[in-house]
DNA sequence: GCTTAACCGAGACGGTACGTCCCGTCTTGTT
DNA sequence: AACAAGACGGGACGTACCGTCTCGGTTAAGC
């Protein structure tokens, strides 16, 4: 709705508007002891382990507390693993649009395919039982990759590498909408080979391209 | 047992290995009276209506017995949900295969932006924690509406309108991949304008085209 | 221990020890809003409806001024309900001793069956696991009730009507101790008849009289 | 089990009408295994030690199950405690009314004035704000007490030496009310001279005795 | 009239217990 | 033998109050 599109763009302009909870010297403190604890039960059993008794026990921050500052487990989840991923984002640069996002979508591929990936599983399917920590989820996480790959996209279509009219967001779904599907579904594996064959058909479409051409 | 889902590949042979329970005349009314109730109670309220006591009370079936049957509450709403589903199936005959696919998409989006769409996100998020449902979903879902899109690529591939190089199953994905990820994650609609937007860049590439043709 | 009997006994003497609280100008007028409060709360919802956060906020006092006036939720109450309740003594006045015990007997026995004969039994209750508001219970309502049942029983001791051997405390629990039984445990209802029923085998006691009489 | 009802109406007659739960030899077992440890409970630290965690967590018994035996942790208190006490029972017999009732009195006062006497006043308060307790404080403690009592009594009336025109419920109130009065709200101690004091006063009368000898 | 110290409001916090929900297992008795 | 009925242990939930503890901001007395 409303977050700001820069790499260090401060959360604290409450992106998606309600993204609120009490501020002050001990209440951060408070706020960064729940994220560490639940970063570390993420680590050690996924969003399973992630329980509201168990955060509060393992952080010290009492369950009231808790509820005072995130609407359920999910969503202090959400901003836990978003704020711990966020440090991770390469991206790629091998000069070309072409190779560029075809790498992406390798490495997001083995990011999915990954522990944190089967986090990322999980927390994408809380939101669907949980709406108020969809937000968390999108701004904490998702945003920040949008972001990224909305980056490789503005250098590809500077240098004219791919359909301008294209919108970003649609390219993005395009590209990754099949990574998530199998992740969430498993109905087929995320290896590099089929990460290249998705990329390679997003990419080039999926109708015969002779028959523009001549033939 | 369960319902044949394509000409070739028959669930009989109990596909993805574990969907057996037990058999006999009584135990045929017995499993149909659970899915009878758990449709039922789908409708009322989704899947988060759908609880092991519920189906017990609604339909007669105690709780042991389902266990006998199913793996899972999960499971059982998945084969209930499937089996309905299947008989809607209706694929669109435009002509040509960008016709074809691009109506698909915007059947597929519709359908997720219906109710039934809801429950299909809440069976697909379920079987990410209950990975003894993920089969269910897969074998009574997910596998005809795969084999439906399927005749149609055939049909593509005969009439040598996409290209015979790409994959059923990648161009599936690539399709209504996106779909599902806005299904679940909610951070864009899903209109016929967007689902238009995701088939034609689908079917067309991200790339730009006006290389192929001159330069 | 227990409070001092005189009529003009001053709460201002501290009895008990240790009813104490910040003085001034500015604590007065803190110290009457929060009783002002705490008696709306006890109208409309009786003890259970007050509780400390309700009366902060009502009152606009703060909680941690209240525990610096009062050693518990319940003492506040119980000093409310003492004062408000100190202006609605009444006492009977037949002509003879009988007349007026009785009489008594039944007012009070009305009162426990009121709405705010509810709330006595509350707060009588509330002193059992609460010791730090018993003297607040006694000092502010008991007492007051006490010292005006000596009133009548020092006419009927002047009368010569009433055993003078019998000390007033023993009286007074003989009269009224069966209805407050009856109050807590409600094994027995508080109607005018009842009443009379106590009272009247109280004021003439048990063993058969005729055996006096005559035998 | 019970506390006897009378000398042979049996408590399966539902007393008080609601005391259902459960039933069953396991589930017999269970309830036996949650009172065992409320009495231990009780014992360690009165009412206040009483939790439905604790009792679930020292008898195995689960929350959920407690709360389909007993309404409330006060309910499995009182049915604890009142089972237990029914053992404890003992009638005096002096040969006179009199001497009995009056020793009754001690005896009682003396129970009050114990540790005993302390859980007492806790489940008799308990019972004003949690009136699903109150019929199994009556049933399983009150009822049996006043049932002895009534023998007591019944004795007395046979002998013509008590005033048959009493209703015995209202004798055992003006006997034990000021007992109960003094144990709940502390203003006057519980001696056995004060207990000689008050029985004494309550058998023969508070009204002047000599009026009947002349005048 | 100006400090300055006591008092206050606002409210976040840790803690304890609550009563509920649903799961998956197990027992009992029936058909 | 398979089943209905349903009790049970377990585990987590979200809520309600409690009593304590910072914070700043007002008084209101004493200098």
């Amino acid at each position: 709705m409303s977050a700001p599109m820069s790499p260090e763009a401060e959360p604290a302009r409450v992106p998606e508007g309600i993204l609120v909870h009490p501020t002050g010297a001990r209440s951060r403190r408070v706020h960064e002891a729940a994220l560490r604890a639940t970063c570390d039960l993420l680590d050690e059993g996924g969003l399973p382990a992630v329980t509201v008794d168990a955060i509060a026990e393992r952080s010290g921050v009492s369950k009231a507390t808790l509820y005072k500052h995130w609407p359920s487990k999910t969503a202090v989840a959400a901003e836990a693993f978003g704020r711990r991923m966020a440090e991770t984002v390469a991206l790629p640069d091998t000069g070309t649009a072409r190779g560029d996002l075809a790498e992406q979508v390798r490495l997001v591929s083995a990011f999915y395919a990954s522990p944190a990936g089967t986090v990322f599983a999980q927390l994408l399917a809380a939101c669907v039982s949980d709406p108020g920590a969809a937000p968390y989820f999108r701004v904490y996480f998702l945003h920040g990759r949008r972001v990224a790959i909305g980056v490789l996209w503005e250098r590809a279509v500077r240098r004219g590498e791919v359909d301008p009219a294209i919108d970003v967001e649609t390219a993005i779904d395009i590209l990754f909408g099949p990574l998530v599907f199998r992740l969430i579904s498993g109905h087929r594996p995320l290896t590099p080979e089929e990460a290249d064959a998705i990329s390679g058909a997003a990419l080039y479409g999926l109708l015969r391209h002779t028959s523009t051409g001549a033939d």
